[in-house]
DNA sequence: ATGACTGCAAAGACTTTGCATCTTT
DNA sequence: AAAGATGCAAAGTCTTTGCAGTCAT
């Protein structure tokens, strides 16, 4: 049998799927959008392969929304907004990431830098 | 006895805590830094009273750093750095914060904003 | 007395890890 | 056969909560 057809790494699997949505899950919303594809996919093996992508710089933590982590596999940094009442947690490409890196802590080096708002989202408005 | 004197709130004692210190601590940290002060404080309190303050405004939740909850009594908005090796949170009064609210993201709301930087600090830079 | 605050310990939620099993080469 | 990936369940962290006791008014 060759290779990734039946015995398709689940690894790939959460790295495919972290890609093709804009949702900006967690590692239980991962493990449940996999359980169609792969129903007996663990939990242990979403969390374990969201950490080594995260250490190998392949997807990102956007942000901990009520304690839980929220990854994203698009790396380029761009601004996040979080809805404080549905938890959302979506793009917005409109804004720009401002670019002032630099040293400017007192002998800090920056690296990255992260641009998040938090409202409220256009479903809960009410 | 008049009030505050012996039987002074903790709750007080957690809030100028906060006010005090540039360190943005967990509440495991403003535990421990209580604990001279107030040697029989326990954490569920802390928790508590910090959990409380949030919720009136008092004080904001930072960042998450590694898992755990950092708190700022500085609720004026400004950017944040945060070592990736130590874990330190510390202030970038240096750097604007973006005003560019408004409606960016498709009906959403923006209440606030939060930018924050990372990477190595002065003292983890080896 | 009444209501508010706190300590303690248990419970809860999220995440990590040890170990045996199964897969790939 | 050896190395790597996964499932399961236990363990680990951080945080919240129930309850009884303490404090303030």
């Amino acid at each position: 049998m060759e290779p990734n057809t039946k015995h398709f790494r689940k690894r790939d699997a959460i790295l495919t799927c972290l890609m093709n949505t804009d949702t900006h899950p967690s590692a239980e919303m991962v493990h449940q959008m996999l359980q169609e594809t792969h129903p007996d996919i663990s939990q242990a093996t979403v969390y374990r392969n969201l950490a080594l992508f995260k250490k190998q710089g392949q997807i990102t933590s956007v942000a901990t929304v009520n304690g839980v982590e929220r990854f994203d596999a698009n790396t380029a940094p761009h601004v996040h907004f979080i809805c404080s009442n549905c938890d959302a947690v979506m793009d917005m490409h409109q804004i720009p990431v401002p670019t002032q890196l630099g040293e400017s802590c007192t002998g800090c080096r920056v690296e990255s830098c992260q641009l998040t708002f938090t409202g409220l989202c256009s479903n809960c408005q009410d």
